[in-house]
DNA sequence: GTATAATATAGGACAAATCATATATCAAGG
DNA sequence: CCTTGATATATGATTTGTCCTATATTATAC
């Protein structure tokens, strides 16, 4: 279970709450390769704490509700270091909208064009997004070892989207050019 | 659910069994956007049934084992029309080996650029296997509808391998210019 | 005053996908 | 004779992930 680990990985950089990992971590950094539900992040919280790669500890708040604060265990560490020494597979790529692409010859022009408009807005709106993820910029020195890391995950999210909008793109002037052929059954007069 | 809706546009084609459909359509062209596993075909094309979206009739055999081919129905053809007609929200994107990747200055260079070749070789291999697709060549003379969206389909996998491999490469000559240092604590005298 | 948002955790219900295994027949290879 | 592979379907168990809802407090906005 990767969530497990990308929480280990986390936790290894200091302690924190299942919230702080929710709003801090992975909504700003991680979610664009690995999205993670806020139910999911406290269960698997709980299945980590059984095994011991972790332990929780509640912190009394009297301004805001308490937090159950988690550190990484030795055992949490070699768990860690075990998971990061293991090639990984490559995952399945499940697309719904490839699916629509697929078939839509039994789609009118117009509506698969639509829909991808949309898909270019949608990854378009994703490349903003990256923009915000706060990237050290090259000028300003040399990047410590981690930043190398994450600004390489970050340009794999970048050359994604950007590889996706190309292929729209494409996808469009090929339709386009291969347009249904008007409501004649003679083939058009211009080849 | 989009694997309901794929064996909708299969069986739109033509009636099949879940076989064919496994080893027919899904391996040979859609596992690369939408891979299914043989179980949860049967069992879905089980729930469709229940949904009236298709029909199924058992085919007795002497020689093998008797199949259920399933036809599509008119409520399957409205559902299916339906559902192209909708449009689809962009997937969550998981992958492993990007949370390594993230936390790999944790690792000696030596262990992800391992990494980072199999996920090479992975990712090559493929984009040997899309040779295999059957993909119209475009001097056969004027594409059928279907094969201009077939196609487009199969150029998302090639440039969504390249794009990785890519990367990929990047992300080797990044990590060897920005080489760990030494076993000194001292800067390296060249900079 | 009242609704909304932020902080913080948690459980129920469900959907989707994976993995292993079982069954049964025939053909081909050793 | 025995194993393996292709054909063909099916079930059990489990894992993962999603969605909705509940709880409780404080601060802010209208």
């Amino acid at each position: 279970m990767s969530l497990a680990h990308a929480i280990l990985g986390l936790l290894n950089y200091q302690p924190m709450s299942g919230y702080d990992l929710k709003h801090l971590a992975f909504d700003r950094t991680i979610a664009h390769f690995w999205p993670a539900d806020q139910a999911q992040i406290y269960r698997t919280l709980d299945k980590m704490a059984g095994e011991g790669w972790i332990a929780g500890e509640l912190e009394v708040q009297s301004d805001r509700p308490n937090r159950r604060v988690f550190t990484i265990t030795e055992a949490g560490r070699a768990e860690l270091d075990r998971w990061l020494h293991t090639p990984q597979a490559i995952p399945a790529h499940r697309e719904a909208f490839l699916v629509q692409m697929f078939f839509a010859a039994q789609l009118p022009d117009a509506v698969i064009l639509e829909h991808i408009d949309q898909q270019i807005a949608a990854r378009q709106a994703r490349l903003d997004q990256f923009g915000q993820i706060i990237a050290p910029s090259p000028d300003e020195g040399p990047l410590r070892r981690e930043q190398v890391f994450w600004r390489l995950t970050l340009e794999f999210g970048l050359a994604h989207e950007r590889m996706c909008i190309e292929w729209l793109e494409l996808s469009k002037q090929t339709i386009r050019s291969a347009a249904q052929p008007p409501d004649t059954k003679d083939a058009p007069h211009e080849g």
